[in-house]
DNA sequence: CACTTGACCTGTCCGC
DNA sequence: TGCGGACAGGTCAAGT
């Protein structure tokens, strides 16, 4: 569910909830949550406090001050919600939420020292957590492979034409959804760039022209800006630190959008499968050339 | 090797 | 209302 903007919101959310808490609880299913941990997870999280919330493409690193991390994909469904202790009393922005979490769909619970908590909630279970060192982290295999962030303010068009050009043969919506080729792009903004630069999704990389990567790379860093300035997109499952939904879906041109018209020209959008994935486009807009 | 497909799970929606 | 099937925003292993 969550692609680069929707992850990063969490993290900005609980880079404020979460830094400087002590963890004095741990409730997990280790077993599905923890594949790669230590069997003792809980003492490597109990007394730990929280250094920094960082992402790395659509993953979350959550540092410890022992020089442990645990690092968090969402996956589908994954939800990460913050909920403050009942005694911080009415106003407190997620009091709405105590009570009501946990929930049958949370597979881990953090309990702090001041009674606030941090769930893991993840309905499909595709989701996981993992406790590594931190110095470990550049090792893990999806962060050796994975490719560029696309919002980095040193990230060029010619670094973004070349990283695609490696995939020439492939449609660019296949392209756009590999995480080696660019980190964080995931099915509702490759379709939203796509109709943005006005490019069929079965277009093959190779027969794309540099004007087309310029106004590709543009409209995808634009589209995420804008992602990530209304919190992200709510479809279905998708809420923030804060239980809170996004409302990028508001300002979506083609993205679920099949049957209504399309914003630039009128005809109707439509949908269709492509790179294994439901696809949206402008028939009229994006041509196969 | 490059590329595509199926699997991982649960919930929801749609047609009969 | 009940039931079966298709589908859902991600990634990886296995297959072609």
């Amino acid at each position: 569910m969550p692609e680069l903007p929707e992850v990063e919101t969490v993290r900005a959310g609980l880079q404020t909830f979460i830094v400087g808490k002590v963890v004095s609880a741990v409730d997990a299913d280790t077993v599905k949550s923890f594949p790669n941990a230590p069997s003792d997870v809980k003492q490597f999280l109990i007394n730990a406090s929280i250094v920094a919330v960082r992402r790395r493409a659509k993953v979350l690193l959550i540092d410890l001050d022992t020089n442990y991390s645990l690092m968090i994909h969402l996956k589908m469904t994954g939800q990460l919600v913050f909920v403050g202790a009942e005694r911080f009393g009415a106003g407190h922005p997620n009091d709405s939420l105590v009570g009501q979490l946990p929930d049958r769909s949370t597979r881990v619970t953090l309990t702090f020292s001041d009674d606030s908590h941090l769930y893991f909630n993840d309905q499909r279970k595709f989701g996981w957590m993992k406790l590594l060192p931190t110095i470990e982290i550049p090792n893990v295999d999806f962060m050796k492979k994975v490719g560029p962030e696309p919002l980095s303010a040193d990230f060029t068009v010619d670094q973004f034409t070349a990283r695609f050009m490696r995939r020439a043969k492939t449609s660019i919506k296949a392209a756009l959804l590999d995480q080696t080729v660019i980190a964080g792009v995931g099915n509702i903004y490759a379709d939203e760039s796509l109709w943005g630069a006005k490019i069929h999704p079965l277009q093959p990389v190779g027969s794309l022209t540099p004007d087309d990567f310029a106004r590709l790379f543009t409209e995808l860093r634009a589209v995420m800006n804008l992602a990530i300035e209304k919190g992200g997109s709510t479809d279905k499952n998708y809420i923030n630190a804060e239980g809170k939904r996004g409302s990028y879906m508001d300002f979506a041109r083609v993205f679920r959008r099949e049957g209504l018209p399309c914003p630039r020209c009128g005809t109707t959008i439509i949908k269709f499968k492509a790179a294994g994935r439901g696809t949206h486009i402008c028939p009229h807009c994006q041509q196969l050339v």
